[in-house]
DNA sequence: TACACGTCATGAGAATTTTGCTGGTTGAAG
DNA sequence: CTTCAACCAGCAAAATTCTCATGACGTGTA
């Protein structure tokens, strides 16, 4: 496994290089934004972690750069700032996973085996888009309209499959299967409350609605006014 | 699909024919224990529903003798009796699900939808054992030693993973990415703490405990006095 | 249009699950 | 054999989720 780790600060740089490899990674080190891009560019890596501060070339331009060219590499941000609006820049600029700085070295390698194990296995998405809306699979964050939006671990379930089934009609039973694991109907109207719940959080205020009812089959993801 | 229905009762049985043959089952049908065994061991079926109560030989019989052919098609238990101790014994004898009478129509078509969905997916089984505790998927209900033992939904989600992998190791990583869906260290004692309640109800009163602790590993689940 | 019926939305209270803490165990190193 | 740090059981408080009752809404019928 081939990592590529962006870091201009020497020290951390060589604590995560170190980290890494005795995990059996092959890690390439670049100092600057510019040289990273041209080692993403021109290597095969499974995974990069970029730092967000940069000489030359900061680190947004950089997975943007990337993500321009179709390179699907998982990239993990590190930031020194943790605010909500720099998460949601880092995620929107093309990373799939953000870390803030200090960070115990146990946290780094598990995302970065959560990215690689998601993206070697090609059926599995990282994010998904619809609209409006993206979904960030492994930080489990949701944006709308550059927006973060905090969802409970159930609603971020149910809307999950909603966006894997956009713009299909998904039945109540469906949704109770996949979200609920429930086989037969368990008599109660969770499905509906919960819905209801996702829309005060995922509509509510915006000018177009995502969730759309289907009388007596169920509901759809699809933009509509 | 083929459906064998053993049912005495001349209008529950017409009522439940009628319901499946018109969602495009082929329904066969017995009004005794004999004749359904008879027809169970000859013709195909892809699922099974059958009362307890039956003239010349009883439902829970009739599934126990079915079962010790091999047969392994799907069988909801009709009854007209509710009690804990009825279902425990009906899902003992081998049946796959267990439905109180009286009961909607479109809840029994659900639930022999989902068996055979279930049983069509060689994949996926119905039911776990590990020891003397036996687990059933569609109802999701657990029975130690003949008792039956309330479950909720996390703590059935987390013995089903254990039993999935009984006797083998699994990580606390591992079972908050198949249990939790979460992807990296919520750096929280989730898992911990999820295991000591089912460790009350699994292993507590029991002389052979089921759950154990592999301290810097994880837990596995093996029969242990 | 008015009515009846089933489906759905809504919100409050109950139940479950998670979090965060405390003190007790365990096992390795010296 | 002792010390220390990591790990774990157990519990209570906080957060999330479910249940249940009620009213709104849509659809078909007269």
């Amino acid at each position: 496994m081939r990592i590529l780790l962006v870091e201009d600060d020497q020290k951390i740089a060589a604590f995560i290089q170190k980290g890494l490899k005795a995990e059996g990674f092959a890690v390439d080190h670049a100092v600057d934004g510019e040289d990273g891009l041209h080692l993403a560019l021109s290597e095969p890596y499974d995974a990069a972690v970029v730092d967000i501060m940069l000489p030359k070339l900061d680190g947004l331009t950089l997975i943007e750069s990337i993500r321009q060219e179709r390179l699907k590499i998982p990239v993990i941000i590190l930031s020194a700032k943790g605010t909500v609006d720099d998460r949601v820049k880092g995620l929107q600029a093309g990373g799939d996973d953000y870390l803030t700085k200090p960070f115990a070295f146990s946290e780094l390698l598990a995302r970065i085996q959560a990215l690689i194990r998601r993206s070697t296995d090609q059926t599995e998405p990282t994010r998904l888009a619809v609209g409006d809306v993206s979904m960030t699979l492994i930080t489990r964050e949701v944006v709308r309209a550059g927006k973060q939006i905090e969802l409970q671990p159930l609603e971020f379930s149910l809307l999950e499959y909603l966006m894997r089934n956009a713009g299909r009609v998904v039945s109540k039973t469906m949704i109770m299967e996949h979200v609920w694991d429930y086989h037969f109907d368990p008599q109660t109207n969770v499905v509906e409350s919960r819905i209801y719940k996702l829309r005060e959080k995922i509509d509510k205020g915006f000018p177009t609605k995502l969730i759309q009812t289907v009388r007596g089959v169920g509901y759809v993801l699809k933009p509509k006014i």
